[in-house]
Parts: structure tokens; C-alpha cells; sequence
DNA sequence: TTGCGATACCTAGTTCTGTGAGGTATGTGT
DNA sequence: ACACATACCTCACAGAACTAGGTATCGCAA
């Protein structure tokens, strides 16, 4: 079991990588963050909503409800511009951390 | 300037990190890590105290006060074989959540 | 056709924890 | 004598994740 704390960082990253890669919504974020952490990542519900809606209240992304063919509602996400930039902020920030954890560890730095 | 919560889910595995190197007094790891960081992470006081309290009543680390020639009382903490276990269990989730931020990002994923 | 699991969204109360500010004390340099 | 760095600590506040609960639709099977 992950931490916490590694979740709560790790979720705004992951989920302005993840929608720059294309609009989604929450549930299939969910999936898509356990497919992607190899089962590692087991994201709540009751976590991720309140950060989508935090996200969305800061303007980094926006939000459409769609209807799908077989007739179920989805609230679709999509990165803003502004987004984009806080995604460019919070990759440098996890790399800042990162290497100085590499660091410590016998790592190679990573790049940006 | 890096987010809390960042700088939340970091505290644990850098503080095990660095006492694993030798021990060290709350001062001299505010210091160390922002060197180790290159000024990125700048800990306050009033956030790494509690952390180390925490570690040492959860047996990850042990404190004993010393006094040093001139005079001055510190707090010395070094890592204890519990600590260790913690230290491998931090270290392997960081990785996994690293990996998965790293796929997105096109980076080669990390080995432990 | 009834029932269950998966899909899909949401919120409220509780608990945890970093920030910022404050306190205490000692050594060093001017 | 005074300021600054060292060195420890705690508390009020605010932000945010977790638990647990709620609503509703769809597909499948008994």
C-alpha cells in the first residue's frame, strides 16, 4: 500500500500528465492510473473528485458533461492552457525532489 | 517553491535516507538536504521536528542528546534496523509512483 | 423481472500534517 | 553590549485525503 502522502503528491501530477495525453473522466482516470502504476496506484473515488473539482476551480482543467451512445452521462476532462504550464511546474518540482532522492540512492539524475 | 504536499510525502524517505549515510541532529539535516537539493527544498523547523518525533516513536529512528565541545546540546538521531525495513518499503514506492510519472513523461523507468 | 455487480457521479465528517509564528537557550563575532 | 547563527520545541490554523455514505444507470443472469 502506497502511502498517503506519496498520493496526494503524486495525484495533480498524474492527472494533468494524463489528461495531456487526451480528455477523460474520473472513473476511467482511476483505471487508467492503476493500468499505467501496474496495479500499484489504487486511486478512491472520494480522492480523486475533490481534486478534479480543485483542479478545475484553479482553471488548469475544464469540464464538459457528454452522453455516450448506450445513454450514460460522463463529465469529460480536458487540460487548459494554464494547465499545461502548472504541468511544466509540478514535472520540475517532482524532478527537483526526485534527483535529490537519486541522489541519495546511487541515481543518475534525471533530466527535464 | 514546492508544494506541501510534496514536501510531505519527501520528509520520510529523505530524512531515513540521509541518517542511513550517519547520524545527524534536526539543524544539520535542514541544512544537508537543502545543499543535497540545490536549494530547492528548503525545510522549516516547525515541519521537520514533528517528523522526527513521529519516526522515533514509531522505532524507524533513535535520538540520543550529546553535547559537543563548546558546549552546545544536540539531539543526535541515527537509523535503527526497523528503520532500514522502512527505508527499502519507501524507497520501492517512490519508484513505482516515479515510473508511472516517468512513462508519461517518456523517461526510462527507474530500477530499485 | 428481479437482483446484483459494474459504471459513474457526488459530499460530509474525521483525521492528519505543513505553515507560520511564537518561545527558550547558548555560542560567536563585532 | 548586541546581533546573529545555532539548536531545540510547541500551537493555532488551514488545506486535503480517507472513510463512509448517497444517487442513478446499464448489462447480465437466474
Amino acid at each position: 500500500m502506497i502511502a498517503k502522502d506519496l498520493i496526494a503528491a503524486s495525484s495533480r501530477p498524474l492527472v494533468l500528465s494524463v489528461l495531456s495525453q487526451g480528455e477523460s473522466y474520473g472513473y476511467a482516470l482511476i483505471q487508467r492510473v492503476r493500468e499505467l502504476s501496474k496495479e500499484r496506484i489504487e486511486w478512491t473515488e472520494g480522492m480523486l473528485y475533490p481534486v478534479l473539482h480543485r483542479l478545475e476551480k484553479e482553471g488548469l482543467i475544464e469540464s464538459e458533461w457528454k452522453t455516450s451512445d448506450a445513454g450514460r452521462r460522463r463529465k469529460y476532462y480536458r487540460i487548459s492552457a494554464e494547465g499545461g504550464v502548472a504541468l511544466r511546474q509540478e514535472k520540475d518540482n517532482w524532478i527537483a525532489v526526485h534527483n535529490t532522492l537519486g541522489g541519495l540512492w546511487g541515481m543518475k539524475p534525471c533530466k527535464i
